[in-house]
DNA sequence: CGTCTATTTGAATGTACTCAAAAGCGGTGG
DNA sequence: CCACCGCTTTTGAGTACATTCAAATAGACG
């Protein structure tokens, strides 16, 4: 029996959650406990699992045909991780999910997940909702990066993610926004002349 | 009673629907003609209907503070088109959606749209699935912006979308993909060298 | 044929990248 | 407590990628 409060306080921000389904959803998940650098997920590997992060910080990344890192997602905690295009559909993954800082995670599989989803239709709204946002925040970081400059999406990300500023080094900010480190350096000197 | 036989197809490719269901459907769907160039929704606007293309070419864009327009998607025969943050928010939205040929498109607004959600689990499962799909693809956009030059992403345009190549006027694909329609047609006469 | 819009071209400029090297900054062990 | 190591960040010079602006050309449509 984990604690997953933490948990059940998200998912009552958008819908409630009456004893039962609680219960259920206790049972389903699972703690995970991941040290700095460990993989959660690794290319080439199916993803199984939604991720809920209690604590701790990841990150979900591309690496290109030449070697190169490209950062599709932080998740701190109370945020969602997974590479929901491989988890649906079955298929290996062409991202790494690892740790940035030593991390706590609830894991969810698939199937446990539809299990709720037919027993409680509470579930099935809360992670609708879950994926409409997290689909309108991939359609403005898509405008984003055709429309503004890269100094321009670097104050956008700061004011977007405040508390991740002092968090996460600065080569990770670079390659979320799509800039090299050295030049997101210079942006940075720019910034506090 | 509108055909909406074209909807109900490209639902059961994703789950089934019974008579009833289609029924429902069939109900709460209005067919709506739209001119070229016409506003489907202008930017203040709240977005109360998704609208499921039969046939004919839309686009919904960003205007930015200089007048430049950034093309977030098109949407042709059997593809959905909405603004989704402004929706389920009831916030006016940033974008327009305009014909960039003569359409007719299915609207279903929201209220009637959680009305089906209620009665046909169905449709629950295919909204869901469609986000999901929608999520995905907005993500390896986001991925291409921030890994690729212009002209990768162009052939990347071209390898997903052939059917629009033709179709679509050079200067909506050099917005969709972000570069300005002089560079892109550089890229064009190199690739032809 | 003329008009309107879309596309192409070229020159000059700006934005961002590459590569190499130096400087900063924890940690760890002596 | 200091010295060293590994890793991150900064700097600078040179280069590549993409934009701006202005003008010419090409297509589409009445």
């Amino acid at each position: 029996m984990t604690d997953i409060q933490p948990l059940i306080q998200h998912i009552e921000k958008i819908i409630p959650l009456d004893e039962e389904a609680q219960r259920a959803l206790s049972d389903k998940a699972t703690i995970k406990k991941i040290r700095r650098r460990q993989y959660l997920l690794q290319e080439g590997d199916i993803c199984r699992h939604y991720n809920f992060v209690l604590n701790g910080c990841l990150r979900m990344y591309l690496v290109d045909g030449k070697g190169g890192e490209h950062v599709l997602q932080f998740a701190t905690e109370n945020g969602w991780i997974a590479d929901i295009g491989s988890l649906h559909l079955d298929q290996p993954s062409r991202f790494n999910i690892d740790a940035l800082e030593p991390a706590e995670v609830l894991r969810i599989s698939k199937e446990e997940l539809i299990g709720l989803y037919v027993k409680h239709p509470a579930f099935d709204r809360y992670f609708r909702v879950l994926t409409e946002n997290a689909f309108v925040g991939m359609q403005h970081r898509v405008l984003q990066n055709i429309s503004t400059t890269a100094e321009e999406r670097y104050l956008l990300f700061l004011e977007k993610y405040p508390h991740l500023f002092n968090r996460i080094p600065l080569v990770q900010i670079a390659s979320f926004i799509g800039v090299t480190p050295e030049f997101l350096s210079k942006i940075r000197r720019n910034l506090m002349a």
